[in-house]
DNA sequence: AATTGTCTCAACCGCGACTCG
DNA sequence: TCGAGTCGCGGTTGAGACAAT
């Protein structure tokens, strides 16, 4: 169900994550937060791309992911705002706390449309059947596959074109959008944004100056076999000094700490 | 038990939007 | 205003799970 691991042309690792990886960038994220996804890899010791780094947070270890199965109120929200939007999954998302735009596109693509499809050929199938009644008895409903087959359910409904899927789909269940509140908090994705994750910028600060020793890619890098390798400790202090805004005392302790690092080596 | 077909969903890819210097 | 870097979105792919034969 994963995709087997292998490298690409600049040496990213690609393919299904290991357990190894998720922790690391559990670790790096939930600490210091996501303050530049192409950097973060270096930082946190792995070898993939920010891209993929971002993706595997997003759709994946974000605490607030849900998973499991889809509710009735959660389907019907999804067909409603497609309804109104077309295939704006991120849009749909946001509405739908802890569900992530790529689970909604594939619930979409593996269950819902097929739904939809079943219940338009439901649909269209009775009033064949009406029209057949008026003709003729004898028919059965072979013709409904072949009917069925020519509704086009790989897209998604295009807005306002589909009026009755929601009524035939479910029973009828009032949702309103403003139950949900939106949760766009991926949104918050800058340096100091480790205070979505519970971080406020001071805390992270404090944090990363006492726990400066022990930062995740630094344990890790004896298993990194990119080409970071040791990345040099003073861009760590770099980066962290620009993510998080370091007063002027905090700046000369950095200068100071490059320094006697620059000495010892 | 072995083979084949279908389904599921994590992950990849390309592109447009956005930000910043 | 422009260009480089980065982010986020939507479409697509493909490996593994599962069902059917």
């Amino acid at each position: 169900m994963v995709k087997a691991t292998l490298v690409d042309k600049n040496g990213f690792r690609k393919g299904a994550w290991s357990k190894e990886e998720d922790d690391k960038l559990r670790v790096y994220v939930q600490k210091y937060g996501h303050w530049n996804w192409r950097q973060l890899p270096k930082f946190a010791g792995l070898s993939r791309c920010g891209k993929s780094c971002r993706l595997r947070w997003m759709n994946y270890l974000r605490p607030d992911v849900k998973r499991g199965n889809f509710s009735h109120e959660e389907d019907n929200l999804i067909l409603q705002m497609l309804e109104e939007l077309g295939n704006k999954w991120s849009i749909i998302a946001g509405k739908l706390p802890g569900r992530t735009d790529n689970e909604i596109k594939n619930h979409w693509h593996t269950n819902l449309s097929k739904k939809v499809k079943r219940n338009q050929s439901v649909s269209s199938g009775l009033v064949e059947k009406e029209q057949y009644r008026e003709t003729s008895q004898s028919e059965d409903s072979q013709t409904e596959k072949s009917e069925t087959e020519s509704v086009s359910v790989n897209s998604p409904p295009k807005p306002h074109h589909q009026p009755d899927i929601l009524e035939i789909f479910h029973s009828p269940q009032e949702i309103s959008c403003s139950e949900f509140s939106s949760m766009n908090n991926d949104s918050v994705s800058s340096s100091v944004k480790g205070a979505a994750d519970g971080f406020s910028p001071a805390e992270i600060f404090q944090d990363s100056v006492s726990d400066f020793w022990n930062l995740p890619f630094l344990a890790d890098n004896n298993d990194n076999q990119d080409g970071y390798h040791s990345l040099l400790f003073t861009e760590e202090v770099y980066m962290h000094s620009y993510a998080f805004n370091y007063d002027d005392d905090s700046i000369d302790w950095i200068q100071q700490m490059m320094q006697e690092l620059q000495y010892s080596n």
